[in-house]
DNA sequence: ATCTTTGCAAACTTTTTGCACCAAT
DNA sequence: ATTGGTGCAAAAAGTTTGCAAAGAT
């Protein structure tokens, strides 16, 4: 119910994960994980940047890239590929596929049970272990269904 | 049975598509869906650059893009994004999923007959069409299964 | 003759890296 | 005091674009 004291026991223990693998704390950080509590919604790490630059202006996004690959590689986010190069980033306890429309470019949210099925299938058939949500699926939404197709690409 | 005369009909409907629509039929363009029919491997603009420009050395990369964007536009090809920004093309004709494996990268396609069911239920739910090729699916190969993630990232 | 395609060089976008300085432990 | 993190500028990597010349119809 208090969503505050969650989000600051998210914070804690992303914190705390980083700590334990050697990394340090620094304001950054600390900026980078609560704006990724806060906001669920699919930001790039340019999104990031502008976010942390109204509190932290001297924020470099390089450093950002930085940031992001030293949660990345502990364990506390996981980013996703939505097209062209541009990725996206979330906390790692947020696990959802993403589909992505082609014509309006608007994401909708699955949870990974929903892959649950073919993972098991393609796990029996290839002994290949998915890791779903690493990339988008493109389709269109309802409200595209039968426009013509060009966006995403 | 004919592997030489099913090639050559395939390039002369390929042709006829972009024909069809406008476009003109160059040598590079000749080449670029001899090659994607020939070589069914997944194939950069750049691996395909480098195999044109055995025959033909004066073909530019940039003509390559504009190439695949033609024939995209006019339903020969269709790419696919493996990771990173690089994407790699194929024939329209060749549906398939792409299985990446996130340590040794190898890739396994699987008939797209295999997401039938995921699809089916996207629709449902969500009024989602999916375009699953779009995107490969990561992951763990056989192999690798059970060493330390890091790469296709 | 017309209008598309090409080659080239240069721009662009997103991400990465080298290095000297700064800060967290 | 160490060692890891940061800012900056510059380099990658992949793709796109403007333009004048060349080519397909």
């Amino acid at each position: 119910m208090d969503k505050e004291r969650l989000d600051n026991d998210r914070l804690d223990d992303a914190l705390a994960m980083l700590k334990k693998k050697g990394g340090r704390i620094t304001p950054t950080r600390r900026a980078v994980i609560q704006i990724l509590i806060s906001e669920s919604t699919h930001l790039s790490a340019e999104d990031l940047a502008k976010r942390i630059q109204h509190r932290l202006p001297d924020v470099h996004i390089s450093t950002i890239y930085r940031t992001l690959d030293a949660l990345e590689a502990v364990g506390v986010v996981d980013h996703v590929h939505l097209g062209h190069g541009r990725a996206i980033y979330h906390l790692s306890s947020d696990i959802h596929q993403h589909l992505v429309c082609e014509v309006c470019s608007s994401v909708t949210e699955v949870p990974e049970s929903f892959f649950a099925t073919l993972k098991g299938e393609l796990q029996e058939t290839f002994g290949f272990t998915m890791r779903a949500h690493h990339f988008a699926v493109i389709g269109r939404c309802r409200n595209c269904a039968v426009t013509v197709r060009s966006e995403i690409s």
